[in-house]
DNA sequence: CTGAACATACCGACCGGTCGGTCGGTTCAA
DNA sequence: TTGAACCGACCGACCGGTCGGTATGTTCAG
């Protein structure tokens, strides 16, 4: 970033771009054909550089896919944060993480995939990683329904398996959304979706037919 | 079968003998370090046998994989099938089709794995095999409530998002107890996966209060 | 009954290819 | 000139699948 000033880059900034530049080409090609399957040399092909300049920067393939995963899932994480906190009432907290999540997928297919497709599959290295990023998002959803459960604006739940049921709901649906091609968009699934979390809860008819404020995208 | 007569085996029994052997080895081997990571030499080792005699039965370790994954499904489509057919009023048959797929995992840990560990990554090959089983494990469930919604059992919904959601949330349930090494068993999360799910598709508090008939196990 | 002829089940060394990672060398900005 | 950034040939482990061989039946003519 920042070539508004004279012409040839910096050493760093060369190389700094360079890391992104690497990263972005494992986020694609990850993305697109998984982890197991996707060859140092096809992503060293796809930075427009090669193998050995990879791992100038990066000291193994599995460090490349961890910190993918971590800067997405912050990213994702941050935007939900800020969602929620545009909310004061409990319910309609978790109203806007839900959709906070869907719509971010919904803009971002490849997202999506880096998070479901690659989740499982190839190898323990990373189960404990998908199984970290699980547990984070189904723990930022049951923290939201405990508030709610708290401010008696809900009944009592177990709210830690209800926030794993929730988020293994929105997680399958995506999913599915992102296996078929020619799909609906997936921002038509969210008031089926809604509905059927929050009813799930026992949030009532009424308060549910009631949509919150939808000032932000 | 058959060995309450004679002695030795026949050629063809200990053929179809060694061929679920490999099977079972297969089974359990794919279950505890997924498809990619498992060697044909070690489902060989693990079958006491050796990797030519594994290539006599199977021509392929896919062919292997595939044949665990449908064989599986059908034992589970069929224990659903049975135990949906005991019931007649559709809120009791969706609900003993979930009743039937949670216990079925609670009393079979590595057939859960194999459905759910290996389900996705390790190459295009069986996402389209994963797909297919996913679609029709939703299809059921959607099948059930759209029997539910013609009996007006309850309010008309998107059955189909709502059977990927339902087989999402529970997935997501039984992945999570077969990730953790002392969890709580399965069968605790019956009550409140059950009452959560009902209460999405609007059946009524007084509806799930009533637990349905406990005959079979 | 017997033993050649044939079939079935199985073995394990080997092959071909892939792929993560290394290393000696080159380039070029500072 | 120096050293960070980069290159790409190469290494070695691994693994799916093959193949020539063996051993254990099974069959059937004599």
């Amino acid at each position: 970033m920042s070539r508004l000033d004279g012409q040839t880059p910096t050493q760093a900034e060369r190389s700094r771009s360079r890391r992104e530049q690497i990263l972005d080409a494992a986020f694609h090609t990850f993305t697109r054909r998984g982890y197991r399957d996707t060859a140092m040399d096809e992503i060293a092909a796809a930075a427009d550089t090669s193998k050995g300049g990879v791992y100038f920067h990066f000291p193994t393939k599995e460090a490349i896919f961890r910190e993918l995963i971590r800067t997405t899932a912050d990213r994702l994480a941050l935007k939900v944060e800020r969602a929620v906190a545009e909310q004061t009432e409990p319910i309609a907290r978790a109203d806007a993480a839900l959709r906070a999540v869907l719509m971010t997928f919904a803009g971002h297919r490849t997202m999506a995939r880096l998070f479901f497709i690659d989740a499982m599959g190839a190898g323990r290295v990373f189960n404990a990683e998908t199984n970290e990023l699980h547990d984070r998002f189904a723990g930022m959803i049951a923290t939201y329904l405990d508030e709610a459960v708290a401010e008696g604006a809900i009944p009592p739940i177990d709210t830690a398996l209800v926030g794993v049921a929730w988020f293994g709901a929105l997680n399958e649906v995506v999913a599915r959304w992102l296996l078929v091609d020619d799909a609906a968009p997936l921002e038509a699934a969210y008031p089926t979706l809604r509905a059927l979390l929050l009813r799930g809860v026992g949030v009532s008819e009424a308060r549910i037919a009631a949509q919150t404020d939808r000032a932000v995208s």
